[in-house]
DNA sequence: CTACTATTCAAACGATCGTTTGAAACAGGT
DNA sequence: ACCTGTTTCAAACGATCGTTTGAATAGTAG
């Protein structure tokens, strides 16, 4: 433990982390080559292997360090849903899409996490849905258990498919939404109508037949 | 021109090309090599180079074979709405997503290619957005345009950037879709609802300030 | 200071990548 | 049959990839 409370300065490991994050939104997973990040971050090339073991876990760290925050959010929402006993549909979406839309909103790196995001989602990269299944699983669990009560006709198989959609939607609404609001607009009424709208089309979408 | 009129067999560059598609669809431009395309295919390692030059040739024919056709299609459509002098701001969407959502219908391989474009859409490559744009550019600014009279109070800036977030999240519709129909529903009526849907959300996202 | 651990560094490893080469196999026309 | 242009093939090219190595350097506790 060679870092103290706090420094002013960036430790190895979080500029590579930092570095990490923008090359792979820019060029993708396979696209950015550690010589690159290692160079960004001005580290030697044998650092990543040394702090995270290789490529795939540098690439796990970048996702943890900021969906352990989202997901805790989204927890806490959709348990204040589920204290309410007359909750609509559109609560608990908005529980798992509200928590979603202020990581786009993260002053330092919140957009340029959204386009990894984005990237990752097209992706259908095994090992990856594989971590993200195993670390935030029971979530998505929590959750579709809840739009089950709002929706009984719905199969768990058809339920899943039609999140994973939402997710989808979601996050590219999120690069839409940290676009915009980086242009300065009066931000609070442009996101809370993106919100809704998402939130909308989401229902929408999860009732359908 | 070895090729005669019609052959039950496929040639090697469609060969090719279906295997491309494919491969990319499953693990991206850049982690699918040409070696697993060619073996996909059954075809020898060089005939990639022989008949497409390079690989970065090989993914713009990719997409020139769904493109060509879906944005002819998208030209036609919206030739139908400037005829009609009070058409509304959903008849444009409509003539820039139906002819989309067509694609994703297709028997062979439209759903495949459909995951293709959600991969292009996620990567921000240099060299593909400006293969889009040079063939397929002309098309955006028709619409552009006749969105514009709809919305005279949005800078071109800024409705080009939100048209972008509407081919996301139609991209993202598209495999929905795709998937959904796959499964043997009704399919007509589904298909409807979910364009109106994706639509009237767009519509919403224009019309915002 | 010494001893020990943690970190950084330059260099190299084997594997895989896209691409090129030159010869072999195939085709159709005369 | 021969010639000519097209296509296929095995093999190799140089470049780049993720990873490993072993020595040099910092940093800390006794």
């Amino acid at each position: 433990m060679p870092q103290a409370i706090s420094t002013p300065f960036f430790s190895t490991k979080e500029r590579i982390l930092g570095a990490a994050e923008e090359l792979f939104a820019q060029h993708g997973f396979a696209g950015a080559s550690l010589r690159q990040v290692t160079a960004n971050a001005k580290v030697n090339l044998a650092a990543v292997n040394y702090h995270f073991g290789s490529k795939d876990n540098l690439i796990e760290e970048v996702f943890r360090r900021r969906l352990d925050d989202l997901n805790e959010r989204r927890i806490e929402a959709l348990r204040r849903v589920k204290a309410n006993p007359d909750s609509q549909l559109e609560s608990v979406l908005a529980a798992f899409i509200h928590p979603a839309l202020d990581v786009s909103l993260d002053s330092s790196g919140g957009l340029t996490f959204v386009r990894v995001l984005a990237r990752a989602y097209a992706e259908h990269n095994e090992r990856l849905r594989k971590f993200l299944s195993e670390n935030y699983g029971h979530v998505l669990k929590q959750f579709a258990g809840e739009f089950h009560r709002h929706l009984p006709r719905l199969s768990k198989q058809e339920l899943y498919a039609r999140l994973d959609i939402i997710t989808g939607a979601l996050t590219y609404a999120m690069t839409d939404f940290g676009v915009i609001q980086r242009r300065g607009d009066s931000s609070d009424v442009h996101r809370q109508r993106s919100a809704e709208h998402l939130i909308h089309f989401a229902a929408a979408g999860l009732r359908a037949p």
